[in-house]
DNA sequence: CTGTTAGCGCGTTCAC
DNA sequence: GTGAACGCGCTAACAG
């Protein structure tokens, strides 16, 4: 930089102007600027940069995985609208529980992001102090919590579920499976297990632990599924699958078996993910906009970070049923 | 730091020996100063260490997209493998285009990081002169090139598929579609294509311009191209799709259409995601390690970075035609 | 609109 | 094993 204010003439100062903001430069000047930087092949460095102002352009987020496809999308959302605003995305693996997250808070914190988007449900007493302490802005996007520790964008996992299991008792369906990724400390499960719980309550139906199932994330995890549940529990005509993945998983399972689909069984999915509407028959499901989610979160870390204030800081996107041949 | 340092009773640089390697400061010292630590609950900033040391814990990825799972897949590993040696993980977004690419390097490289990833197959002059005058390390992972910018670990698009459509070739299909996402300057398709053409050709066959077929990488656009492709060409026997995804939505719209497969049609896909075991006739397809790319990807990179030499710059994971059910 | 001065929080280099 | 001085590349604050 140094190289570029001797080139132009200029001081240093007027150099760092011209790069942050070339309308505060004279355009004479700015002229002069701009020929000594692609003489010299100045690439401006950042990370001086926000030493010395105290503000960094990463922004990180801290997600359970980024191989899921919904939080993929998301994520990709954030990025495009980050990168708009010239900041930049790092990522942080936060698992299931709070310890988990605390650890790679603690690291990510050495890099001084601008801001946090946080997927997890809870945190830990000392990731709340440590992005107090530093004074760092964060969205959340796992739930809408009553109290988020400062901005949260998201929908109410409760809501939706309680919705999808009301859609299946009208259908007609008595025997309702409830089949999940594990439950953990930090994840939305037990939120959508409470709106299970819930609906069946409010329609007078008893909770049979034995309808309640864990599974891995996956398509052979929804197979499994419901190839056990089915036998262990025949009388089952329908299942709720907190994931497309695992619903879709469930309905090659059935394929396979040729148990006709909603027939035998009835199966509904939550994400409304491109495969509920191409697979056969197509699923009922639960749309819930994760680009907008992200691209809001992302909206909100800016204008905070621009200094305006946020008046929404609790923004739910809501969620909205589909019904489809599946039920 | 300066607070930590008086209150164990000794200086700032113990303090940050302590941070970076406990092991070159005395056990009692450590001990005092862990406990200092604690008390002001100091957070170290590595961004200003960044700064003096001119070394940066920061890796950038520069994918296509990161929705699509294969490449989520490999991501995740770079991520794990990153995060045991203290390192961050940056995105970035590189369309699939030269010019995008160079774009998007020239604002990471603000951040100065410590090493690079690049998916994309082909890079623009101002990209490596970029690379080359900062010194930043780089692996590539889109396809194993003759000459990489520096490391690349990756497989052979050309060669997988050529082996894919021998093996069509030899279950007997006759009029073989090819099936991609959209060919762009940068991205694996003009290898895949190159490999199609080829093994034609070796079995003498002839290269049919309307049995190539371009279309967005998701399950409508499977499904798109399988419908158009039959109804325009109905002597096709066999179609491999450059992407299992692409393959599924096929798969879906010749259940909807009542088409047998492999009957009526045989589908090939690529990539070996789970739902190409998993869908109802299960795909046969090429499995290529995602994972193991980018683990191999970071550790080499991390070497690089710990000044260790690498010398097996060029990796060839390779890949694996799986045989199922739907040829 | 532009320049001067001071310092961001560390690590490097040498010394002890 | 530990410390002092200096500087990394840039920007805040103020002055002109």
């Amino acid at each position: 930089m140094e190289d570029v204010a001797r080139r132009a003439g200029v001081a240093k100062i007027t150099v760092s102007r011209y790069v942050r903001e070339p309308k505060t430069v004279a355009s004479k000047t700015a002229l002069r600027i701009k020929k000594a930087i692609q003489e010299v092949g100045y690439i401006p460095n950042f990370i001086a940069g926000g030493l010395s102002s105290n503000r960094s352009r990463i922004v990180a987020a801290v997600m359970p995985t980024i191989t899921n496809p919904m939080l993929a999308r998301m994520l990709s959302a954030i990025f495009d609208e980050l990168q708009g605003s010239g900041l930049y995305l790092m990522l942080g693996n936060c698992g299931g529980t709070l310890a988990e997250e605390e650890e790679v808070i603690r690291t990510l914190v050495a890099q001084r992001p601008a801001g946090f988007v946080l997927h997890a449900v809870r945190h830990s007493m000392e990731t709340k102090r440590m992005l107090k302490t530093l004074g760092i802005p964060s969205v959340e996007t796992g739930d809408l919590l009553a109290e988020p520790l400062d901005m949260a964008v998201s929908y109410s996992n409760y809501d939706a579920t309680k919705t999808m299991i009301h859609h299946l008792c009208k259908r007609g369906y008595q025997k309702i499976a409830f089949v999940s990724m594990p439950l953990q400390p930090a994840n939305q499960v037990g939120e959508r297990v409470r709106g299970y719980k819930a609906a069946l309550k409010e329609v007078g139906r008893p909770i049979v632990p034995d309808y309640i199932y864990e599974t891995p994330l996956s398509f052979r995890g929804g197979a499994d599924a419901i190839a056990n549940l089915l036998e262990r529990r025949p009388e089952i005509d329908a299942a709720f699958f907190a994931g497309d993945i695992l619903a879709a998983g469930a309905l090659f399972e059935c394929q396979r078996q040729n148990w006709a689909v909603p027939g035998r069984v009835a199966i509904a999915g939550f994400d409304n993910y491109d495969i509920a509407l191409q697979c056969v028959p197509a699923l009922t499901t639960v749309d819930v906009r994760r680009e907008e989610i992200g691209r809001r979160a992302a909206e909100m870390l800016i204008k905070r970070l621009r200094g305006e204030s946020v008046e929404e800081t609790r923004v739910n996107v809501g969620f909205q049923l589909i019904e489809r041949a599946s039920t």
